[in-house]
DNA sequence: CTGAAAGCGCTTACAG
DNA sequence: CTGAAAGCGCTTACAG
């Protein structure tokens, strides 16, 4: 590999002159800058992002931390990683999935070592160990999601209050009065009382509420046999209700093959949406499932802006914003069936 | 943070007794040795990264790519990429996950700009531009999964062969004389030669012809619904199969349920393996399926050890090894019917 | 507009 | 066993 200082004797200057030239950080007569430019062609010269690093003292290297106790990650994770790594590419930054442990010492580990220059926080929790160890040292970091108490903290989230929102009073549009949601009640997620899953609970009940409807709330581990089996407990205990909103992906197939077996049909005898999910997710059942789609690419695109920002010290404030789901018509959802109270 | 210079100031020695106590990389006397970790310990000091890598050459940091092409990262991926980390880390490498398009110039500029020692290449098409760029250049790599003709190329693998051989064996063995094979026909696969199931048939189709058995061929796409119409085109043409082996994971639920709305019981009336997955998949029906579960961990981490036994010198030849799939039994399978052909 | 030089934080022959 | 010094490949004041 050839490095600065072999351009630089080719091209019959200074090596301070080829690194204007690359970083167009001074002027530099379109004379010289030729010669350089042929010198790097001929030499097929890159530069050597480790000695810029350790110049600099900037990698433009910026790490997503990736909580190993994910078993898989979902279309909209992976979505989210990759508009993320699209927008740091932009910016001229490298984005990288950093698979460390939730534990605090791998993450000391990892702001010791000098190899990144900021961190992006996939998959908060409302008390995460992560964060704390973050906020007590220097590396930038910006969180997804958020924790219980986000006050200074820099974060871009799902904006599921307003969503949830959207889908009540576009079901209440319909005509129903009597809805259920059938949320994600797996171990997992009670243990570390997940944000996104107590925040949506919330709303429902309080916006349900608000409008005088009828709220039915359904947890299920998030398996499709755990899908068909909420089936029989929504029929148990709400056997009137006329719309679901699902937000347990796993569990949706189960759900309408459930709902299919008992002879109800969607969207004839019950509407369903696919609430905070991805249109893959949407696309597995029969009928296609009227979506609230995660933003991810928003987000993602968000993450690395708020952080770079930070970076770069053109942050005035600490960013936090949030992004709803958008809609996306399917053909689970319709008028509520007549004659039902 | 504090540096070398700080640690051996503090301890009273030059930089270089600091270089050999931190690496053990040259004997160094007990009471030294005390000096300059107590000096560590006082100023809290971690070994920047980037001035090792850049006077040593190594970074020490392995890049694993990732194919912008697939949507979601399934069990085994992930399961793949934790363990190959783990690895990675008991040799005092990090893994991380570079986020880059499958084209040759995205794979280019991550060789040239220095930062990473070695390259780890996952989902490996049958003709891949990633490693013929990777041939063209000194960055070590090993691949996983391997191309048409990987002579001469460092791989690890999944033994589809033998594992497949086994679960015929074991059907056989059941009685089972008549099997079907449904895998995965999405458009995606089919196009670019998948090497997986292009393997997988050609051995199925020659194994079932040597022993004698009546074989069955059914493709589908990797949708749960598509796994219900799978029933139905596999009683249409063939409704006297009493076992199918299952290479689809998405479509196995929906194959399952399929059976049950037709009135067959597994595994009294047919058997049901599912093939090269994992043990989420094969929970998430029921009964829970058989498995021949795919061995991503140990994959993980031989192609970690693979790749640094290039880095090391340590290759006396080139690694090409493969690992068989490990036999997870379910309730899913049992003796052949009686009376049938 | 261009260059000589210091310095980023380490490792590693080379001496002693 | 320990140290002085060169060097890894860049960037960036400082001069001119």
């Amino acid at each position: 590999m050839a490095t600065m200082s072999d351009v630089a004797r080719l091209a019959d200057v200074s090596i301070a002159t080829v690194s204007f030239v690359i970083n167009e950080t001074k002027p530099v007569t379109a004379a010289t800058r030729k010669r350089v430019e042929d010198a790097m062609r001929e030499l097929g010269y890159r530069r050597n992002a480790l000695g810029r690093a350790l110049a600099s003292k900037r990698t433009r290297i910026l790490a997503m931390l990736y909580p190993a106790l994910q078993r898989r990650l979902h279309e909209s994770a992976v979505e989210f990683f990759t508009s993320a790594a699209e927008r740091a590419r932009e910016l001229d930054y490298s984005l990288v999935l950093w698979p460390i442990s939730n534990d605090a010492d791998q993450v000391q580990e990892l702001i010791g070592n000098g190899f990144i220059d900021g961190v992006l926080l996939m998959e908060v929790q409302r008390d995460d160990a992560r964060v704390e160890e973050l906020t007590g040292s220097t590396m930038p970091f910006s969180l997804i999601g958020r924790t219980r108490d986000p006050k200074g903290l820099p974060y871009v989230d799902v904006d599921f209050e307003s969503s949830l929102v959207e889908v009540i009073d576009y079901l209440e549009g319909l005509g129903h009065r009597k809805i259920c949601l059938l949320d994600n009640g797996s171990a997992e997620h009670a243990l570390v009382d997940y944000g996104p899953l107590v925040r949506t609970r919330a709303t429902f009940a309080e916006e349900m509420e608000r409008r005088g409807l009828d709220s039915v709330h359904v947890s299920c581990p998030d398996t499709p046999i755990s899908g068909q089996e909420a089936v029989d407990e929504l029929l148990a205990t709400a056997p009137d209700t006329t719309a679901v909103i699902l937000m347990n992906d796993s569990a949706s197939f189960g759900f309408t093959t459930g709902l299919t077996k008992h002879g109800i049909t969607i969207p004839r005898d019950i509407s369903v949406v696919l609430f905070a999910s991805t249109p893959d997710v949407a696309a597995s059942t029969d009928p296609r499932l009227t979506l609230w789609r995660l933003p991810s690419t928003v987000l993602g695109r968000m993450g690395v802006e708020s952080l770079v920002d930070q970076l770069e010290n053109r942050a005035e404030e600490m960013t936090q914003s949030v992004a709803a789901c958008t809609f996306e018509e399917g053909y689970s959802t319709g008028p509520a069936p007549a004659g039902n109270p």
